[in-house]
DNA sequence: TTGACTTTGTGAATTAATGCACTAAGCCCT
DNA sequence: AGGGCTTAGTGCATTAATTCACAAAGTCAA
């Protein structure tokens, strides 16, 4: 074990990150300097200890009495995640959802270029999308090479979803973002995160009816969602 | 407690019987009369354990030595999770976003018709799109008591979304899907589900940037989420 | 009817996540 | 210099979720 062992972070804190990330830029924004994990926590809305705890997964830098500095938390946040560099994006289908993901700026913004737009109907292949022209998904392989492509977003259809993983896999993907809503079937080594509103609506209809059922009486309230684990 | 009470089921056990539903449409969709837990695990990419499990909390709805029935079950798994009905939503920002899942005929399908959607922005209020109308976010309370909504969708910039939030609550919501990147202030009677994009991108970014610095070795695959807990 | 076989349902063990409560450490005021 | 105050960091108890492993309950064939 001469490795360096890279601290071993739970998924549920992992899931948090990007939420105080978020927050940070926000305090950042308004020349807030300082915060304590009271603060930080009344603004994720979870509980200070848990704050404390996932922060100091990432080490130790806050400081007793005074709190934690905000541009220097930001930074080791960042560089947990893996957000100190750009992580490029490639769309996989070329309909709705995908071409306006493609536009959508919130992934620039965030550090994820979309750099590509593949789809496998020919009528679509050719065409312009905000300044990206759509590629075809059988040349995904060289895509992904040469735009040195890390994530593919799936945003086919249900039917054609596994197809589309299948072609990211064999492209050297590694991680993938699914938005049609299928389980896809990948090896353990690949990390997927889904994202199905039918679900998210689903889980919220759960809850209403039991506010209907228990006389509102019940206090659940999902919130957050955690990194995962099957 | 002379109560009916109501299964307690586990948020994570909820999280998953959407998953396990649209399964079984599938199954039903291609004539799969019955099926087991192993099968079904397989499908759903988790430990048959953990179906049965998850299915308990239903009821004891299957037959030793044979399985499940798949339109037994579905009822069953629809009752539990609400869809015996028909849930009305609102949306909330009529920009890009709000417009694209006003049209997005997953809502419809799944049980959760869009009726009517809203801005704050004169600009965009009279507006029609996909055969709704932008009303005017002042008019919420009534439009929700008109139309017979339960779910508020935010699709608005995150420095709306809380203005929007705190118009759905006044209007009486208690089901909200927030779109926005922020951390919504709400009562803990109110369910909200986040669906953020960038966290799920950097949440991919940790496990890709770990996949670097561990030469590949890793074997994190986040696939699920849970149903919340803050 | 019996016995081999299959698969559910669930106690019990394990693992993961949460939250309390206290210690350690630093700041600030006098 | 010292004492009071604040807040991070963390050990530990608790709670939640997962997984194992096996008994119970059914099918099916002879």
């Amino acid at each position: 074990m001469t490795q360096l062992q890279r601290r071993k972070i739970p998924d549920a804190a992992i899931a948090r990150l990007p939420i105080y990330l978020q927050i940070l830029n926000n305090l950042a924004a308004t020349n807030v300097l300082r915060f304590s994990s009271d603060e930080l926590a009344a603004l994720a809305g979870v509980n200070a200890a848990k704050v404390r705890k996932d922060l100091s997964y990432l080490g130790s830098y806050g400081t007793r009495g005074v709190g934690y500095e905000v541009t220097y938390l930001t930074h080791q946040i960042k560089r947990e995640l893996g957000l100190m560099r750009e992580w490029n994006v490639v769309v996989v289908g070329a309909g709705n959802l995908g071409c306006a993901l493609a536009k959508f700026d919130g992934f620039l913004s965030r550090g994820f270029p979309v750099v590509a737009i593949v789809d496998n109907d020919p009528k679509k292949i050719g065409r312009t999308t905000s300044s990206l022209t759509v590629g075809d998904v059988n040349d995904l392989k060289n895509i992904v090479r040469d735009e040195k492509i890390s994530i593919g977003v799936i945003t086919t259809s249900s039917a054609a979803a596994q197809a589309a993983a299948d072609s990211l896999l064999e492209a050297g993907i590694t991680s993938i973002l699914n938005f049609a809503p299928v389980v896809l079937s990948t090896p353990s080594s690949v990390s997927v995160r889904n994202v199905d509103l039918g679900v998210e609506l689903q889980i919220l209809s759960y809850f209403e009816q039991m506010r209907l059922e228990t006389g509102g009486k019940s206090d659940n309230a999902p919130q957050l969602n955690t990194a995962g684990a099957r």
